[in-house]
DNA sequence: GCCAACGTTGGC
DNA sequence: GCCAACGTTGGC
């Protein structure tokens, strides 16, 4: 299984919807190299929920419901999402501010593309971040 | 195929 | 509100 990070500005789309929704499709992602992460998802893989923009900080944890679709919001049939299914909040939100100061996550996906809004997260940062937040499972 | 102009994202 | 990073567009 592999694990993500997912971003969504709070004003568009925030996590309090993502929970209220339960399964969400993700849709919307028109970047090419965001795209391929999305085609490269598999049911069960997690991915941490983070608010760009407000907030700038891991709030909760989803998981794959459903693989790679074309996004019905798409009008050229060119892009895909997926469906993602709301596991859990972060008990203690992980801050970009404290992602930036921890030197074991310099290499974050999330910190070097800042602006590519899919990213991969290794098992080890995984784990780091998990331990951050507080999250156990 | 190169590159300037422009738009968007997202941190600060 | 500003700006850096980066993707896209279009003229040549």
């Amino acid at each position: 299984m592999a694990y993500w990070l997912i971003k969504s500005e709070p004003d568009a789309f925030s996590w309090s919807e993502q929970v209220e929704n339960d399964i969400e499709p993700w849709t919307g992602v028109r970047n090419h190299q965001a795209k391929k992460n999305l085609a490269a998802m598999k049911v069960g893989d997690r991915a941490f929920f983070y608010h760009s923009n407000v907030g700038r900080e891991i709030v909760g944890v989803v998981e794959v419901v459903r693989e790679a679709y074309p996004d019905p919001t798409a009008t050229d049939g060119r892009w895909v999402c997926v469906d993602m299914r709301a596991i859990g909040p972060m008990p203690h939100p992980v801050t970009l501010a404290a992602m930036k100061a921890d030197p074991d996550l310099a290499d974050l996906a999330l910190i070097r593309q800042s602006r590519l809004s899919v990213v991969p997260v290794s098992d080890a940062h995984w784990g780091h971040l998990c331990r951050m937040g507080g999250w156990n499972s």
